[in-house]
DNA sequence: GTATACTTACTTACCGATAGGTCAGTGTTG
DNA sequence: CAACACTGACCTATCGGTAAGTAAGTATAC
């Protein structure tokens, strides 16, 4: 055995990573054990040991993974189009893009099993809520002064409302196997945002 | 000891129920073990297999109940208020309800771990949501004959949103320990219904 | 009315499997 | 040789579940 990484070789911690966060957005953070990665991945349980002390490091490690690469689907999102109501229906497209893998949002999941969850990852969660506000926040302040989204109350309030209803459409429609359920409560969404109230 | 039942005494079979309802609205079916219901309810593991055989058996009585308590509430809404909107605000309250013991909607949760879960609790999780849906679907169409309630597409998808969005206000407003946040959700998507679009 | 048979509601003791985790090596690589 | 990336063997605790026994109450037979 080589133990040497080539290139294109996903390295196994990156290999680790990736086997864990999808069991966690299909089967919840209390749902697979470290037996379930290593056997997987075709190594032993000491190997995850070596590379993530412990579940709850792992936890936080693919949390915090998972939160970079969302605020960079976000800043993906603000570059490539230009208006409001555009990367609104680019931010619900994240959504129905990991669900379309019948997984559910790896911080929604968690959200569920927050209670259990030692507090680092605790954190963590709140964090990726609180980054996914922000940034909606800011496109209907956007969309608001540009004339081309509308909503009573807060942004900060309706940023809310659009990560709940997402993250619940999602949550929903899972069992049901069914994207299109998702999709009619995503467009749903865009839609009452971009009609104007009289 | 009596082994009797007294006036007044709940009956183990009942404590057990209470007492796994909790524990699987706070911390998941995957979050807690019959350890834990026996150690809390000052009772053997066996005495919780003479009542209920397993914890699959557990978890579906569990749902059962609680989709039964649920179809009650619904009813006393039914009869208690008139107008659609009305019925829409007491639905909500449902969920607030819930929310104020920091509890997710047992459903909600059993949603999360669906992939995790045996199949005849799987089948319970989806007639609870199948039963919400009706309910509103009812309501909604009541209410635009009415004249009180307006939504663009059918009645059948607005249930779904409406569903999807309490579900999903709630999974987030319990990591925060914030009812605010499910309040402003839940008013949010009250007001969206009732006010006519253009 | 009392002995017998049976049911209810448990307990103690235990099972194999699995959970997360440790430790002492070992082969490979620069 | 020293650092890296592991493996094999093992640990304790806990998981859901079971087998056997028991105290107390109920129904039935005579």
């Amino acid at each position: 055995m080589t133990g040497r990484r080539e290139r294109g070789d996903a390295g196994t911690a990156t290999r680790v990573l990736d086997a864990a966060e999808r069991m966690v957005q299909v089967r919840g953070f209390n749902g697979f054990s470290y037996a379930d990665i290593a056997a997987e991945l075709g190594i032993t349980k000491p190997a995850l040991h070596y590379h993530f002390a412990g579940k709850a490091d792992l936890g936080a490690a693919l949390i915090g993974r998972y939160t970079t690469r969302f605020t960079d689907a976000l800043a993906e999102v603000d570059a490539s189009v230009g208006d409001a109501p555009s990367k609104l229906a680019g931010y619900a497209d994240l959504y129905l893009t990991v669900l379309r893998d019948r997984k559910m949002c790896l911080c929604g999941m968690l959200a569920a099993e927050y209670q259990t969850l030692p507090p680092p990852m605790q954190d963590a969660v709140i964090g990726f809520f609180d980054q996914n506000e922000r940034w909606l926040e800011k496109i209907l302040e956007q969309g608001q002064a540009e004339g081309n989204l509308y909503f009573e109350g807060s942004a900060r309030d309706t940023a809310r409302m659009v990560i709940g209803g997402l993250e619940g459409a999602m949550l929903v429609a899972r069992p049901y196997g069914d994207i299109s359920r998702f999709q009619a409560a995503s467009a749903g969404i865009l839609a009452a945002l971009t009609t104007a109230t009289p």
